[in-house]
RNA sequence: GCGCCUGUAGUGAAGGGGUUAUCACAAGAGGUUUCCAACCUCUUGUCCCGGGUUCGAAUCCCGGCGGGCGCACCA
């Protein structure tokens, strides 16, 4: 595999960074702390609000997304029809031995077509019976097989008869208790999509590698919401860089390659023209906050890889300290969704209509049964009787015939039980289960990758200096504000300066008047301030003042009024 | 969850059964300085938590919590 050395040093000292400039730091560590948990800090949370609204933008571009917002607590029945319960309930064996722990289902792999779905008797009863040995240390001495369940379970309802709830695995499931609402919105008619950002939660057994993978975190997701028979047309032409591609390694296409994204579609690595335009989508977004496109690549998942839910999935992976960390996960998810809701809930209204283009007319033969001769005749059977001869696809030839119901009993059905009739039926469409396609975002590995990517580290006469290059996108402060001096007038101007900038919407600025002059642009340059604007003596006689861009320490002096006017305009790289 | 390593100011480190725990950087106040972590004075702040051993524990032992690595897990 052609992972990169990991240099511990450097990883070590963008932590201390993070930490000591309040951008991600561990939770409650003055009670210890809890693993699989962090915060973002003063500096952090203005930038992980930034990657977010960027990502709102960036898909409410499109006029047929919209976005929602639904509940982290969710009931148990919405998770079961989901699947979740069901595959977060795995069974753990664990060895008496030397203490490792398997999945009890991965253990009878060979043994049973299907161990997933055993109860855990029936998992000991198997592991004992074939005496399956630790791979560890070859004992077989197991214990009793004991449900794992990954979900935080909650209950709503503070007395009894609550109902169980968990918090929510995945922002999914929201969007699709919204379909109908979705549906209506967008006045019956596909394509649309839904996003949703907003927090996480799984009990992972052992959570590692800092902000990698966590216990609560923040995810960003579409629900793409399409016709399978109408997928709609994209334009893939407008991007022209390649990107890695790793299709299924079991799959005709594998091996690793670079690829423009319409060429991918066009050799059918990639089947369906959605999920292409998606990879395109999701590169652009990584672009836009900053990450390296140089660092990321598209996998394929093999078959034996997917998801319950998925047929067709590629993760978009990023490189940074931790090796290749997946942080977007592209599905086609089918109909599989909708279709579990719709049966497990019993509602009509998790579909689409599709219309034909020439309605179907057909004149339909159909028996209807005669109830005051079938009711004294069959008594208890009767309702059956009229029911079966209601759904009777073929007409009998001749009557007296044998009518067979479902419980395989037969009855002779004479021509006066029944009345023929013979209609005109115009079939204007049909209904069908929608097909979802779901790109989902895990938010706090982007904003590590956007900090791994971006932290610089550099001489500077002989000391190192460290900088994030950050994205004006996502950078915590849009400009830095530094009096030469905090007096003799300097310190007036840069408070007038800042107040102004202050408020125009949007536009944040950061006012430093300790130290000198370099260990102020030290300061901003470590977290990621773009632009610093400096007042002097002679911005006291002229009203300008210099402008320092952080990534080549290059200046020019600018009147305060442009100044401003850029800034706003977001255009103040046009002056140099 | 198991094994090995580990936990000292905001950060990085030194020390280690015995007065008041050390250093650098950072931070705060003041001075100085016409633009890249300068300098001077002063100041704030630390032994992860709980038990045990001991006259005495930050130091030794046990447990917990946190971190790193390996194994397992990661729908």
């Amino acid at each position: 595999m052609g992972i990169i050395m990991v240099d511990k040093q450097r990883m070590s000292r963008l932590t201390s960074l993070l930490r000591r400039r309040g951008i991600v730091l561990p939770s409650f560590e003055l009670y210890g702390g809890v693993s699989g948990l962090v915060d973002y800090g003063p500096v952090g949370a203005t930038i992980k609000r930034r990657v977010m609204d960027t990502w709102i933008k960036h898909w409410l571009s499109i006029p047929n997304i919209v976005e929602v917002d639904s509940p982290t607590i969710t009931p148990e029945s919405v998770l079961i029809a989901s699947g979740h319960v069901g595959e977060f309930n795995d069974k753990m064996s664990e060895c008496r031995s030397c203490g490792s722990i398997f999945r009890s289902d991965h253990l009878l792999e060979d043994l049973h077509h299907s161990p997933e779905n055993l109860e855990a008797i029936e998992l000991d009863r198997l592991i004992s019976d074939h005496r399956i040995k630790c791979s560890r240390c070859g004992e077989s001495d197991w214990k009793e097989a004991v449900p794992m369940n990954l979900m935080f379970k909650t209950s709503i309802g503070a007395m009894g008869g609550s109902r169980t709830a968990y918090m929510r695995p995945e922002t999914a499931q929201g969007m699709f208790m919204l379909f109908p609402a979705l549906y209506r919105h967008f006045r019956q008619k596909m394509p649309f999509g839904a996003i949703q950002t907003g927090k996480g939660y799984r009990n992972e057994i052992s959570p590692r590698q800092g902000m990698i993978r966590l216990r609560e975190f923040n995810m960003a997701e579409l629900e793409f919401f399409i016709d399978p028979e109408l997928p709609p047309s994209t334009d893939l032409g407008k991007w022209q860089w390649e990107v890695c591609m790793i299709p299924d390694p079991e799959g005709d296409y594998a091996g690793e390659k670079n690829l423009k994204i319409k060429e991918a579609f066009e050799t059918g690595i990639v089947k369906h023209p959605t999920v292409a335009w998606f990879l395109g989508m999701t590169a652009e977004f990584l672009e836009k906050v900053g990450v390296d496109l140089t660092k990321i690549r598209f996998r394929q998942h093999a078959n034996s890889e997917m998801a319950h839910y998925a047929s067709d999935c590629w993760d978009c992976e990023l490189l940074g300290e931790h090796g290749w960390i997946e942080a977007v996960g592209i599905a086609n998810r089918t109909c599989h969704d909708l279709e579990s809701h719709q049966e497990k809930s019993g509602s009509k209204l998790l579909r689409g209509w599709r219309e034909y283009d020439t309605p179907i007319r057909e004149e339909r033969e159909s028996l209807k049964p005669v109830g005051s001769v079938i009711g004294p005749e069959f008594r208890e059977r009767a309702a059956d009787v009229s029911s079966a001869i209601s759904d009777l696809q073929k007409m009998p030839e001749s009557f007296p015939f044998e009518l067979e119901l479902s419980d395989g009993k037969r009855f002779v059905i004479e021509e006066t039980m029944v009345q023929r009739s013979s209609e005109n039926i115009v079939i204007n469409g049909e209904y069908f289960t929608p097909h979802v396609i779901e790109p989902a975002f895990g938010i706090d590995r982007i904003i590590w990758h956007i900090l791994d990517h971006n932290f610089l580290e550099m001489e500077k006469e002989g000391e190192s200096y460290a900088i994030l290059s950050l994205s004006s996108a996502v950078s915590p402060y849009d400009i830095a504000i530094f009096p030469l001096f905090d007096k003799d007038g300097m310190d007036v101007m840069a408070r007038e300066i800042f107040s102004s900038i202050k408020s125009e919407t949007g536009i944040i600025a950061n006012l430093d008047t300790s130290g000198s002059i370099g260990r102020r642009y030290a300061r901003a340059d470590e977290i990621g301030t773009p632009w610093a604007a400096t007042i002097d003596h002679q911005s006291l006689k002229d009203k300008t003042v210099t402008i320092r861009r952080r990534d080549d320490q290059k200046q020019i002096r600018v009147g305060v009024d442009s100044l401003i006017q850029t800034l706003y305009s977001n255009s103040l790289g046009t002056l140099f």
